[in-house]
DNA sequence: ATGGTAGCGCTGCTA
């Protein structure tokens, strides 16, 4: 089974790269970030004639995040429930059970500065989704967390620590969130599979950076033990940031055995 | 050094 990340930066203006892409990457989970639309305008139809059903968190104009499965979607969960979201009213959690592994899908806040309050809920946010996974989750269980974590777990996945200093995105306030969302009962599948740097999935739009080799590593898929054993695989496709009107993103995919 | 581009939607915000 195949099950991929991917954040698009609009569905709206993605939908016929989205399509493209899912006529030859042999998906069968796809999770997507920021499709920056409503629910009335998510394009169910369209997903569904490739295949895939679906299920979406939308907000409107920001934010948003789907599910698209083609081995079931089921038990479909958005939001933090009873917990009290840093970022109320945004769209960013969304999960599904899909061939028999949880699927939870983020989008975890940006931060902008650091400091700042938006920095703060930040680290409030991944806080509470480790209160999440506790309060629904398993270790013990098949699931896969994966999205746009917006946080580069090491200097090697960035392509220059020096211009980052200061910034967000690889403060150890950050790393050490991730980190205790690892320590719930979750390893990096990337980093089970490559040790290298410079395997990234973000460029800023700006600069030219893609081309300049400019990127991060933030767009993550950590999965539970039980996955870790079925682990084939895991890849940027980096294809898919070439091109007319890319995404800012890559999709990563990970491959387990059934 | 505070740039630069893209998306949304119509003004400036978000990333």
């Amino acid at each position: 089974m195949r099950i991929v990340t991917w954040n698009v930066n609009s569905l709206k203006a993605r939908l016929p790269r989205v399509e493209e892409w899912l006529k030859t990457s042999d998906a069968d989970v796809i999770c997507i970030q920021e499709t920056k639309m409503t629910n009335e305008a998510f394009p169910t139809m369209a997903f569904e004639a490739l295949g895939y059903e679906s299920a979406h968190h939308g907000q409107g104009r920001w934010n948003g995040v789907a599910i698209l499965a083609r081995v079931g979607l089921t038990d479909v969960t958005m939001g933090f429930g009873d917990l009290e979201d840093p970022y109320e009213g945004d769209a960013r959690l969304i999960s599904a059970m899909c061939g028999g592994v949880r699927v939870v899908c983020v989008y975890v806040p940006n931060g902008r500065e650091v400091p700042s309050e938006f920095y703060d809920r930040k680290l409030i946010w991944l806080k509470r989704l480790r209160e999440w996974l506790e309060a629904n989750c398993s270790p013990e269980e098949p699931l896969v967390l994966l999205g746009d974590f917006n946080v580069a777990p090491e200097d090697r996945d960035v392509w220059d620590p020096a211009h980052f200093v200061g910034a967000t995105h690889v403060t150890e306030a950050e790393r050490d969130a991730l980190a205790e969302l690892r320590a719930w009962g979750l390893v990096d599948a990337f980093r089970e599979l490559n040790d290298d740097s410079g395997q990234y999935t973000f460029w800023d739009y700006r600069g030219g950076d893609f081309h300049q080799g400019r990127g991060v590593r933030i767009d993550l898929l950590y999965v539970t033990p039980v996955v870790r054993e079925r682990l084939t695989a895991a890849k940027m496709d980096r294809d898919a940031r070439k091109g007319e009107k890319p995404s800012d993103h890559a999709p990563v995919a990970i491959d387990i055995t059934n």
